[in-house]
DNA sequence: AAGCGTAATATACCGTTATGCATAACGCTG
DNA sequence: CAGCGTTATGCATAACGGTATATTACGCTT
């Protein structure tokens, strides 16, 4: 019988690379759906930590690297501006999600079967 | 037809936890390896363009965590000393591997997949 | 006993990455 | 037309991980 020890077990990362580099990762999903959700990237930013500086720079990279943009943002006007998740970005996030979740499986099958 | 850009990419990594953290990942299986092949710490970290003193800290992380040393080293002695990989070792060595290997089939199946 | 190359360990340095702060532009609202 | 909150951007700073360097201990070899 195979043994498992739960002291030891599997774990990884997964992420899209696209032409520059990282393209989407778990982080950078979540900020699309907060973005989506709160429909600012500075409110989206402060709901998970983190700096304004920080996932501006996120989102331009995903827009820089995707087909069509994932985020669309107005500068000005009611509420100072905002920013709105494309069907792009929705698309984006259900692949990721995807190939996440089967990630996931893989993950827990392979720290079961751990033989250390 | 499901559409197949091949400017996207899935990646990842892939480690094992053990008690205090990362236990095994792929640097530090290939420094139990080159251990095995060279007989010193040092030369290993050497062959590897890896600084001794990470080299020696990853060493003793897996020691401290295995139930039994992966490494076990002399000081002194013909040549100043040494390290020798043990049977519990080869056997980290070979379960990383396995799961490093279907990783490996699984990024390549999910890139393929990836509807972007 | 001296010399050698290694293990073992402390400390300072450096480069990358994220944060913090400061600023300008923008366009609706009152 | 002044005020507001946001986008957009630059620059200084802090945090972290690995590197580089230096020192001591060790025990066989000569």
């Amino acid at each position: 019988m195979t043994r498992r020890d739960p002291a030891y077990r599997l774990h990884g990362r997964v992420w899209i690379d696209g032409p520059e580099g990282t393209f989407l990762g778990f982080g950078r999903v979540v900020l699309l759906e907060r973005i989506g959700e709160h429909g600012s990237i500075s409110a989206a930013a402060r709901s998970m930590n983190m700096s304004y500086r920080h996932a501006w720079d996120l989102v331009d990279s995903m827009n820089r690297q995707a087909k069509r943009p994932l985020i669309v943002s107005t500068t000005g006007g009611k509420g100072g501006g905002g920013a709105r998740l494309t069907a792009e970005g929705k698309k984006a996030i259900a692949v990721f999600r995807a190939a996440w979740e089967d990630f996931k499986a893989f993950e827990a099958r392979r720290s079961r079967d751990l033989d250390l």
